[in-house]
DNA sequence: CTACCATTCAAACGATCGTTTGATTACCGG
DNA sequence: CCGGTAATCAAACGATCGTTTGAATGGTAG
């Protein structure tokens, strides 16, 4: 339970099991195999991420001044957030990405299946603020933007970067660069 | 050496050597270990980019009259192409997105030493064009067209693809769509 | 206290991995 | 034609993987 939190697929369960100093054999007493307990772990960052970006999206479809910069903060930082969570973010992240790499089908629908929802009311209220936008257009500008966040969570990137700056303003840092950049990409003619 | 096409990082050696219908040993003999043989696709694989994408930013450079989205053509349309490649090209996105999801210290140096000075040299163009920009803005900037670019050679996206579109049309439309996105984001205010 | 069920544990299982070995084959200059 | 070097091959090695097993342990209802 608590162990899960270690979670992370590439890393053997012998070496997970031994971090969280629990039996080798527990993780397949309690989740059945690796891939159950990867997929629970995998579906509760998920379903705190949902939480999280359609709390702060209800925030802002409260707000009748909100600007196509706030929505996109609503998409944006609620992920950054997370992946720089300590207890395990970065896992989260990696696997994402493994998963994008590898072509996983399985995950790939998992995720539409878990995700696709969210992604569809930021895209209604996308599409509210850009009534200019063809729905496919704005599927395509999406897509880049989900593809510039989801690089910015993995944290690569050859040239930024610093390490006099604390983890939470480079967040911040790169939460504002995002978003200023995506709302001029969805803005374009 | 023929059969190094196949390469890919995580595929067994058993399947790679099968697939190209060579003994299992020949990869030690001729490569000492997997993980040269890995490193020589891999290079092969990013010299051509880097060939490509400098031949490209030649011709831009060498037209008067250019424009910002001729400049991310240059950056852009190779590298979709190489992804889209039927011999490897995939598998090389994959080797890239997984060394980028691993933190990989090893492959994230070996890319700065041998594709830094191509990024550099963008970097310069960039710069010539919007002549406004800090330099550290515009290191963001590129750094987020390089996120995006990334996921798009991934060919990931929850939403889009459609399957009657030709591979070649698809990756056309895909750079358009980047570009057009890119050159908005790089020249907001 | 006892009987029962859930949990924990050390140990082993079978499969697969990258690599090594030693024999066999192919090639080729002298 | 022959001798030697390079390449290929089947087989095995040791390590590690996820999973299973069966015994030891814990707590709890009757």
């Amino acid at each position: 339970m608590l162990f899960a939190r270690h979670g992370f697929a590439g890393a053997s369960l012998r070496q997970v099991t031994a971090a969280a100093k629990v039996n080798l054999a527990a993780v397949n007493y309690h989740f059945g195999s690796k891939e159950s307990l990867i997929e629970e772990v995998f579906r509760r960052r998920l379903d705190e991420l949902n939480r999280h970006r359609l709390a702060a999206l209800a925030d802002v479809e409260a707000n009748p001044a909100r600007e196509l910069e706030d929505l996109l903060g609503a998409f944006v930082r609620p992920a950054l957030e997370q992946s720089m969570d300590s207890a395990g973010g970065a896992a989260f992240v990696r696997v994402l990405a493994r998963a994008y790499a590898e072509h996983d089908e399985r995950l790939r629908r998992f995720l539409s299946d878990n995700y696709g929802h969210v992604l569809r009311e930021f895209a209604g209220a996308f599409l509210r603020l850009l009534p200019h936008l063809e729905k496919e257009e704005l599927y395509w500008r999406l897509d880049i933007v989900a593809g510039a966040l989801t690089y910015a969570m993995a944290d690569f990137g050859l040239i930024k970067r610093k390490n006099d700056v604390s983890e939470q303003s480079h967040r911040e840092h790169t939460a504002q660069h995002l978003i200023r950049f995506a709302a001029a990409g969805l803005r374009a003619a």
